[in-house]
DNA sequence: ATCCAGGAAGTCG
DNA sequence: CGACTTCATGGA
């Protein structure tokens, strides 16, 4: 994929030229994204990875990751806005080759219309704490309500920034107890909640799980209260971009159902979809969940 | 109204 | 280990 950040190479002028419309002046700052045939943001940030986002207009959404805001607008080009391009490069994994992954997925079974309709996602870079803590509010809980926690809980102890709220430390967590979040609507998740985030102000490692396997951070990540398999697998593929997990949740549950027909545990599910797609299970995971989820 | 949601903790065999 | 129950909340 080509990338272009910054406004004033050759290429990037061509690239203004050809899109009048858009009206930008280029900053510094920007990315820009010319060959869109394996990037789409809509895609992307529907696909259950994200929480913190909103569409701000026509092909237009703003992204939040940790105490940092992007605008991307996608109109043929995508152009993506802020103050810090390559953190939003790595955030959107922009270095990474997503059509060979797809053409070495095309050949498994029970991929081909899942990669045909998902072909722009992107399994994004985010933050370890951000995702351990919005993954515990997913548990056995809709989109839209997992939404709505987690921009209250930014709202009341993330750092104010200019229009809107970072994502809270572990600190400024855990100096809050399981009735606050349980007031921000958490129900049963509450305590979890406040019991996570001061074990890792106390010094819970999150860099560890970067040094371990998929199946060992998995076990070390379950130590926490409020993650268990699903969740951890979550962490794993969405903030450490480990490829050799496949989170189990009830939508791929109906996909197992459809490929075999047959009834299993999480646990067997999981074994199984990894033992097909190998060290691809995580990309195999969210085109087969995002199809299903919007079929 | 009843079901369900990107499940995990607790308890009991 | 595995099966089984309980856990708030709110949108569909």
């Amino acid at each position: 994929m080509k990338v272009i950040e910054g406004g004033r190479t050759n290429s990037a002028k061509t690239v203004k030229k050809r899109q009048k419309r858009l009206k930008n002046t280029m900053a510094d700052n920007d990315i820009i994204i010319k060959d869109t045939r394996d990037f789409d943001i809509r895609q992307t940030l529907d696909c259950g990875q994200i929480f913190r986002y909103s569409e701000i207009g026509e092909n237009e959404y703003e992204v939040f990751s940790k105490d940092k805001r992007c605008v991307v607008r996608q109109d043929g080009v995508v152009v993506i806005k802020s103050d810090d391009s390559a953190y939003w490069r790595r955030f959107f994994d922009l270095d990474n080759d997503y059509g060979a992954i797809k053409r070495a997925l095309m050949d498994k079974p029970f991929m081909k219309e899942a990669v045909e309709y998902g072909g722009g996602i992107r399994i994004l870079n985010q933050d370890p704490y951000e995702m351990l803590i919005s993954f515990i509010v997913s548990a056995n809980n809709h989109i839209p309500r997992i939404k709505g926690i987690l921009s209250r809980i930014c709202e009341g102890l993330g750092e104010k920034k200019d229009g809107y709220s970072a994502f809270p430390t572990p600190e400024a967590m855990a100096s809050k107890d399981a009735d606050y979040y349980a007031a921000l609507g958490a129900g049963y998740r509450a305590p979890y909640l406040s019991e996570t985030a001061r074990a890792v102000a106390d010094g819970f490692d999150l860099e560890k799980p970067l040094y371990m396997s998929g199946e060992e951070a998995n076990k070390y990540l379950c130590t926490l209260k409020g993650v268990g398999p699903k969740v951890a697998d979550c962490i794993l593929l969405f903030a450490y971009h480990k490829s050799d997990v496949f989170p189990v949740d009830t939508w791929i549950r109906k996909v197992y159902a459809d490929m075999t027909g047959k009834e299993a545990t999480n646990k067997e599910i999981r074994k199984y979809l990894i033992s097909t797609y190998g060290n691809l299970s995580g990309y195999a995971q969210q085109y087969l969940f995002f199809n299903k989820r919007e079929s």
